[in-house]
DNA sequence: GACAAAGGATTACATATGTAATACTTTATA
DNA sequence: TATAAAGTATTACATATGTAATCCTTTGTC
């Protein structure tokens, strides 16, 4: 089982453009990071490095330029973000740390019903 | 407005143990982390000195020791993170990650009716 | 074939972070 | 009063991160 990279809060950014638009060339990333970002060209392309030398991305060659794509799984990354931050800010214990988001959040009428059904269902376990 | 300091990964130890203890020595603090943690009391020691200087604590003197206390709200640092957490990781939406959390969480019956109750409540708003 | 443009590779540099060790300064003690 | 102990302050050093700039290579163009 491979182990999951650290991914930093700037290489997030580059993270999720992969993982929502599949293969990329550099410049895809870029145009699709400018606007959400100042950042120089540069700087994006300084960034899928330092992904790739974590492995946490990939490319395959396409002509004389590269298209980069994801190699870890959104899902597990997430999953680690999620575990590592309730450990940090809460100590572990999820109930609080729930609670204060549910209060905080903006949920429609729908969103409030589908977590409720997760709950039920939890409760059944 | 005093704008909240960049707590670290290893900082936020410190910050948790003076959060429920209140103000504490520095070699009281170090009792609390050995056992949580394999750091050297001079590490802890560096830590200290470090959120010092992000303001984020702030001390008494007591004869001629140092008494350090949270300078900072728990409350809004968590929250900061919290958001910080969730625009990193989800680019802001909530739902998905709540889904996320409510699934993965270890949750006593209690636990699970207080939580529903919070989304009724929300439902009512 | 010389030269410019596009793209990837290498280098840069300040600040943050993890993880300490060493130095200095008050006491308390022999 | 010289010395050890306890505390604080200063210094250390490797790696990570934010933020780029410069260099090298391939390729299209005149």
């Amino acid at each position: 089982m491979k182990k999951l990279p650290k991914i930093s809060e700037s290489e997030w950014l580059v993270m999720r453009v992969l993982w929502s638009n599949g293969a990329l060339t550099a410049n895809e990333i870029v145009k699709e990071l400018t606007g959400q970002t100042k950042w120089k060209p540069k700087t994006i392309k300084t960034l899928i490095t330092r992904l790739m030398k974590k492995e946490a991305i990939e490319f395959k060659k396409e002509g004389r330029k590269y298209r980069y794509y994801a190699a870890v799984s959104e899902a597990k990354c997430v999953g680690a973000q999620r575990r590592s931050f309730v450990r940090r800010v809460y100590g572990g214990t999820m109930k609080p740390m729930l609670t204060a988001f549910l209060e905080d959040a903006e949920l429609s009428a729908e969103d409030i019903a589908e977590l409720k059904r997760i709950l039920e269902q939890k409760g059944k376990e």
